[in-house]
DNA sequence: CTTTACTGTAATTATTTTTATTACAGAATG
DNA sequence: CATTCTGTAATAAAAATAATTACAGTAAAG
């Protein structure tokens, strides 16, 4: 994961949690520094998570769907999670080989193990105690 | 991480961890599938991490440095690392608002903790345990 | 109603990152 | 001393990521 997916999101998130209001894509992409558009595509992913509501039309934006507390990391990485988290080979590796042909089915096994470690850790936080981290 | 590094030095390993002979740089290429030149330099990165010797000029090639069960794959994680686990953003948020002043501190250690649990997880495994998966 | 200020989304372009290619000096074998 | 390797750097190509632009749709406010 190389992008910076994970990263806006959790700023999106925070930015929602300490706000009561309505936030605007274009002040949020403010805070963020980054564009618009994509901030507005990411809040779009969060919206189809049930993490995220906004409102069309004038004076629209974005507010948390649900409490901070209910909203665990876990959920927002395994939204962003594309590619495998230690990198995946883009050459299909020689099958004449022993090794070629079975390393990414070894990889995989070895890849799933390592993530479910992370994913435990980030099950155990919410948006708010992170947000709690900000004064 | 989101190049394929790790899983290109899991590969140069494995087939150093099957022989005992020296393998070239163009073999350990074919079974990848991937550039010599690329696989050259990453096993210079090995070499200086120790795992790995080179003998040059004619017959030359690669060895492992040590027995593949003194090998752990967290050294190779480690190796590795390059970017954040998670994703950095690429753009510095905004300094005149509380969360874009603080995200990336937050982010940090969040990181940390997480990659933490990650790390233990592959100081448990040898290249040994792994190699001997490949039947 | 009509203007205004938003979202949603797609298409295009620009930028950055990653990988491949090429090239060649240096080393060791035969 | 020719051959076959490694080591390394420079360059080019390809792929991935992010920014920009554009515009239709929506809702509030005048």
């Amino acid at each position: 994961m190389s992008n910076s997916r994970f990263p806006i999101c959790m700023h999106i998130l925070t930015l929602l949690a300490k706000s009561d209001e309505l936030l605007s894509s274009e002040y949020i992409a403010g805070s963020i520094n980054a564009n618009p558009a994509l901030v507005r595509k990411e809040i779009s992913n969060l919206r189809q998570l049930g993490l995220i509501e906004t409102r069309e039309g004038k004076n629209g934006g974005s507010m948390l769907a649900k409490p901070a507390k209910q909203i665990k990391l876990s959920e927002v990485y395994n939204m962003v999670r594309s590619s495998s988290l230690l990198g995946q080979s883009k050459n299909s590796p020689n099958p004449a080989c022993l090794v070629g042909r079975q390393i990414n089915t070894h990889l995989t096994e070895l890849y799933d193990e390592v993530e479910q470690a992370l994913i435990k850790k980030l099950e155990k936080q919410t948006l708010e105690s992170f947000a709690n981290k900000f004064q």
